[in-house]
DNA sequence: ATTAATTTTCAATTTATTTTGAAAGTTCGA
DNA sequence: TCGAACTTTCAAAATAAATTGAAAATTAAT
C-alpha cells in the first residue's frame, strides 16, 4: 500500500467511526483529512479531495471549529481561509468528551433532577423508592463518569496515561 | 409530579439519550420501560405503552436481548413471552461498552493495523513517519481505553467506583 | 393433524439526517 | 465606492434509518 492510499483509507475509516459516535461522516472525514495533511487546507481543497459541495464543506469546517477540533489559519497575502486540524489524539479525545458532555450528559442530569420532584411519596411507597433508587444510581454513575472525565480534561496526557493508568491497570 | 408521570418522562429522556449513543430511540425506550417496571412485560404491553407496532417491538426487544440488556422470562402456564430489563446501571454500562467496542473499536483497530502496511517507506520519509506516528498514537490511545474498559468489564462495581475512583480523583 | 396463539420477517412507507447549489452576504483591494 | 473574491445561508433534493403492518413461520394445546 502506498502512503497516499493509506491516507485515503484512513480518512474513510475515521469517517465511519465518526458516524457511530454522533459525528457526521463529512465532519469526521474533514477532520481526518486535516490530521493527515502536512499543510493547512482551503475550503476548495477540501471540496476537491472529499468530493463534496461548498455548503457541506463550509458547514462542517465550522462545526469542527466549534468543537475545537480545527482552527482557521490565515496565510499572509492570501485572501482565502485555510484550516488546520488538531493532531494530538489526546486533545481530540478531550474535546470530543467535553462537547458530548455539554450536549448530552448535562441535559440528562438536569432531567434526572427534575424527575426527583415527585409528590406522591406516600402512595405506592415501595415502588416510589425503587424508582428513586434507579434515579440516584444513574445520577451517581453520571457523577463518577463526570469526575473521571474532569480529570481527563484537566490532566496532562502523560500523567493520565502514565501515572494513573499504572494505578488502574496494575 | 406523580410517579407515573415521572416514569413516563424518564422513558422519554432515556430514549433521547440513547439516540445520541448509537442506540435507536425505541430500543432505549423499551429498555427504560423495562427498568422502571415492577413486572415483566409482554410484547403487547410494550406496544400498548409506547404506542409502537408489533414489528418494531419485536425487533427491538430482540436487540436488547442481543446486547444483554434484557432477557426473556417465561411465566408458568402463560403462552406469551415476557421481558425483564437489566436494572443495575453498572451492568448496563458494562454491556453497552462491551457491545460498542465489539462493533466499533475492534474494527477500527483492525483497520489501523492494515494501514500500517505501507510499502513506500523510502519515499517521502518524513511524511511517512508523521503518518505512522499518528496511527501509533491512535492505536495507543485505543489500547489504553481498552484496558480501562477491560478493568471495568471485569471489575466489581464497588471496587471500581470505590477503591479505584479514590485513587484517581484524589 | 388441526388450528389458534404467538413470534418473526421484510417490502413498503414514513421520518430524520445530510448534502447540494445557487443566491445572499461579507470582506477587502483598487 | 465598486466589484471581484470569498464565505455563509438555507430551501429543496438526496440519502439513510426507523417503523409499520400484514403475511409467513413457528409453537403448543386439543
Amino acid at each position: 500500500m502506498k502512503l497516499e492510499e493509506a491516507k485515503r483509507n484512513f480518512v474513510e475509516a475515521w469517517g465511519t467511526l465518526g458516524t457511530n459516535w454522533g459525528i457526521n461522516r463529512t465532519m469526521a472525514q474533514i477532520h481526518a483529512l486535516l490530521m493527515v495533511s502536512e499543510q493547512p487546507l482551503s475550503t476548495d481543497e477540501i471540496m476537491e479531495i472529499l468530493d463534496i459541495s461548498r455548503g457541506n464543506a463550509n458547514m462542517n469546517t465550522r462545526a469542527l471549529i466549534d468543537w475545537g477540533l480545527a482552527e482557521r489559519k490565515i496565510k499572509l497575502g492570501e485572501r482565502m481561509e485555510f484550516f488546520v486540524g488538531e493532531k494530538d489524539i489526546w486533545k481530540v479525545a478531550v474535546k470530543i468528551i467535553r462537547e458530548r458532555r455539554k450536549r448530552e450528559i448535562d441535559p440528562l442530569r438536569a432531567t434526572l433532577r427534575d424527575l426527583k420532584m415527585i409528590d406522591d411519596k406516600e402512595d405506592k411507597k415501595e415502588e416510589y423508592q425503587k424508582f428513586m433508587k434507579l434515579l440516584d444510581d444513574i445520577d451517581g454513575f453520571a457523577d463518577s463518569a463526570d469526575k473521571i472525565t474532569d480529570k481527563m480534561v484537566l490532566a496532562d496526557k502523560n500523567w493520565f496515561f502514565g501515572t494513573m493508568m499504572k494505578l488502574m491497570i496494575k
